[in-house]
DNA sequence: CGTCCTTTTCCTGTTT
DNA sequence: TAAACAGGAAAAGGAC
C-alpha cells in the first residue's frame, strides 16, 4: 500500500478542483468532512465514513457518497494515480452511473480506470440481480466460499470468484477441497480432485465397505464392529450429525425439504450462476445443455451439504444422475467422462429462460 | 398413516 | 490400475 497514492490527497485535490470550479453546491458532502491532506484513508476516516456500505446496496440506489466510495475503492485497488481525476466527473448517483456505457466511463475516468469501473460495477449489478432472489443453491455456494479455510478464499466473495482466475497459482481452487474436509489435517494445498478423492474416499469396493469410518462414526445405528463383512443394502437410517462437521453445524434443519431441491435442479442452479461457481462445473455446450463436472467430489459435497448428508460422494450422486436418463431429465453423453446433458424433461437451464448468453 | 417418488447406499461388473 | 460408468436391489424419508 505504500506505493499507492494517498486516496485522501487525491480526493482533496478533487475537492479543490470542484471548489475552484465554483459550479458545485456549497453543501459539503459528508465524506468531505474527513478528508485531510497527507493522511491515509485508513487513519483519517472515522467510523468508516468512506466505507464499503455501498457493497450491500443496489448500485441503482447508490447515493453520490456511495458512488465515491465505489470509485475510491477501485482507485485504491488499482493503485491508480488519480491526481488528475476530476472530482466533478465522480459526482453522480448510482442510477446515473449504472446508465453509463463503458465508453462514457473511459471518457470520464480514462482508459485505465474507466474499464475497470465498468467491470467492477457490472459485478455489483449482477450481485444485486441475484441478491434478494438468491436461491438456496446460490446461497450454498456463497456459504461454501465463505467457509473456506484458505486465507485468500476466506475473504473471497461471490462476485470475486471470477477474479480468482487472475491469480497465477490457482491455489484457491485446490484448497476448496481441503476446506471441505475440515476433519482432515493432511495438507491438501496442492492436489487434484482425484488426489483429494484418493485421500478422502476409499475407492475400491473392499475399502469402501470397511471405510466409512467417517460414516460409522456418526451413525446412530451402524455398529462398526458388526460389519466385518458386507453391509446390508439400502439406505441406512438418517445419521445423527451433531458432530457431522462444521458445514452442517449451523444449518437449520427443516422438517421437510422445500420444493425445488431435486438434484438436477441443484446442478442446473450451479451452472446457471457461473459467477457463483468456483470452478465446480462448466458448460460444454451451453445451447445443447451439455455440461461437465470439473470438481466432482466438491459438487457432491455441496449436494451433501444441501441434503445435510456429510457422506455424499460423486459415486452416489452419479447414481442419482443416472436415474434421470430414464425420465429424460438427462441424456447420456457417451464416451465422455463426467459429462452430462440436460434432457427434454428438464427446464430452466436454456439460454432463453436464463437470459444468459454464456 | 399409507403411498408414491426421489434419492441414498451398496454392490457387481464393465469401460475408459 | 484407478476412476468413471452402468444399473440392480433395497431402503430412507419427504411430499402429498
Amino acid at each position: 500500500m505504500s506505493t499507492s497514492p494517498c486516496l485522501s490527497s487525491v480526493l482533496t485535490h478533487a475537492n479543490l478542483t470542484m471548489y475552484e470550479s465554483g459550479s458545485e453546491s456549497l453543501h459539503e458532502p459528508a465524506y468531505m468532512q474527513y478528508l485531510e491532506p497527507d493522511c491515509s484513508r485508513h487513519t483519517c476516516i472515522p467510523g468508516g465514513a468512506i466505507g464499503t456500505g455501498y457493497k450491500q446496496l443496489n448500485p441503482q440506489d447508490w447515493s453520490e457518497e456511495n458512488v465515491i466510495e465505489f470509485i475510491s475503492d477501485n482507485i485504491d485497488k488499482l493503485k491508480f494515480d488519480a491526481t488528475y481525476l476530476s472530482f466533478s466527473s465522480c459526482r453522480m448517483d448510482g442510477r446515473y452511473l449504472c446508465h453509463m456505457t463503458e465508453g462514457q466511463m473511459v471518457h470520464d475516468f480514462g482508459p485505465y480506470l474507466g474499464p475497470e469501473l465498468h467491470h467492477s460495477l457490472s459485478k455489483y449489478v449482477a450481485k444485486t440481480k441475484y441478491g434478494p432472489d438468491l436461491n438456496e443453491t446460490c446461497r450454498l455456494l456463497e456459504g461454501f466460499l465463505d467457509s473456506l479455510s484458505y486465507p485468500f478464499l476466506s475473504t473471497l466473495k461471490v462476485n470475486d470468484v471470477c477474479d480468482v482466475k487472475k491469480e497465477s497459482d490457482y491455489g484457491a481452487t485446490y484448497d476448496l477441497q481441503q476446506a471441505m474436509d475440515p476433519l482432515r489435517e493432511t495438507d491438501l494445498s496442492d492436489h487434484s480432485d482425484s488426489e483429494y478423492r484418493a485421500l478422502q474416499i476409499p475407492s475400491s469396493p473392499e475399502s469402501r465397505s470397511s471405510d466409512s469410518d467417517l460414516e460409522f462414526a456418526y451413525s446412530p445405528t451402524a455398529k462398526k464392529d458388526e460389519f466385518r463383512g458386507k453391509r446390508p443394502r439400502g439406505r441406512p437410517p438418517k445419521l445423527n450429525r451433531d458432530n457431522g462437521g462444521f458445514f452442517f453445524e449451523n444449518q437449520k434443519k427443516t422438517k421437510h425439504a422445500p420444493r425445488g431441491t431435486h438434484l438436477w435442479e441443484f446442478i442446473r442452479d450451479i451452472l446457471i450462476h457461473p459467477e457463483k461457481n468456483p470452478g465446480l462445473m462448466k458448460w460444454e455446450d451451453r445451447r445443447e445443455g451439455v455440461f461437465k463436472f470439473l470438481k466432482s467430489e466438491a459438487v457432491a459435497h455441496l449436494w451433501g451439504q444441501k441434503k445435510k448428508n456429510s457422506s455424499m460422494t460423486y459415486e452416489k450422486l452419479s447414481r442419482a444422475m443416472r436415474y434421470y436418463y430414464k425420465r429424460e431429465i438427462l441424456e447420456r453423453v457417451d464416451g465422455r467422462r463426467l459429462v452430462y446433458k440436460f434432457g427434454k424433461n428438464s427446464n430452466g437451464w436454456q439460454v432463453e429462460s436464463t437470459g444468459m448468453a454464456i
